[in-house]
DNA sequence: GCCAACGTTGGC
DNA sequence: GCCAACGTTGGC
């Protein structure tokens, strides 16, 4: 059981989008970043758990939690000339990018802002996502992290 | 919209 | 393998 978290921009993928899809259930896909790419690939496991973040808007931060249906697969998007996130580079027989299936735990009561989370705290002062410069799509939380996160909400 | 920080590409 | 150029991310 693993927490990490995952971060979309909610202009074109948002916490709402989750709730309303159906089973409330998506495929995390479109991550292009190597150091992300092996964690899905690698790492998530059925029943971990993610806040979902919400980067590049006005009021960034995380937005709910959400439960890991699976491990990683290749992400189809990198060979569908149609998508957005298609990848000339990948290869179907040798899979490149990941993703995984998640599915909508809950909203958190509260939206809890980037701002917020930057207030000193021991607990948080070693969050990838706090890094300077940091720009990882997909991060480890640990425990400790994910408990006092839950706990400012 | 700006731009700092970072990752990737490709010439050499 | 180096590194300049370029593209992207994402907070502000």
């Amino acid at each position: 059981m693993n927490y990490w978290l995952l971060k979309s921009e909610p202009s074109v993928f948002s916490i709402d989008d989750l709730a309303a899809a159906p089973k409330q259930t998506t495929f995390w896909e479109g991550v292009r970043n190597y150091q992300a790419r092996n964690l899905l690939r690698d790492r998530f496991q059925a029943g971990d758990h993610a806040f979902f973040y919400h980067s590049n808007t006005k009021i960034p931060g995380i937005a709910g939690v959400v439960q890991v249906l699976g491990a990683g697969y290749p992400d189809p998007t990198a060979v569908d000339p149609g998508s957005p996130y298609f990848d000339a580079a990948s290869d179907s027989a040798n899979p490149r990018w990941y993703g995984v299936d998640v599915k909508l735990i809950r909203k958190l009561d509260r939206f809890i802002s980037l701002t917020e989370l930057k207030e000193p705290r021991d607990a948080l002062a070693d969050l990838i996502l706090l890094r300077r410069g940091n720009r990882l799509s997909v991060m480890p939380i640990t425990t400790e992290q994910w408990n006092c996160i839950l706990g400012l909400e």
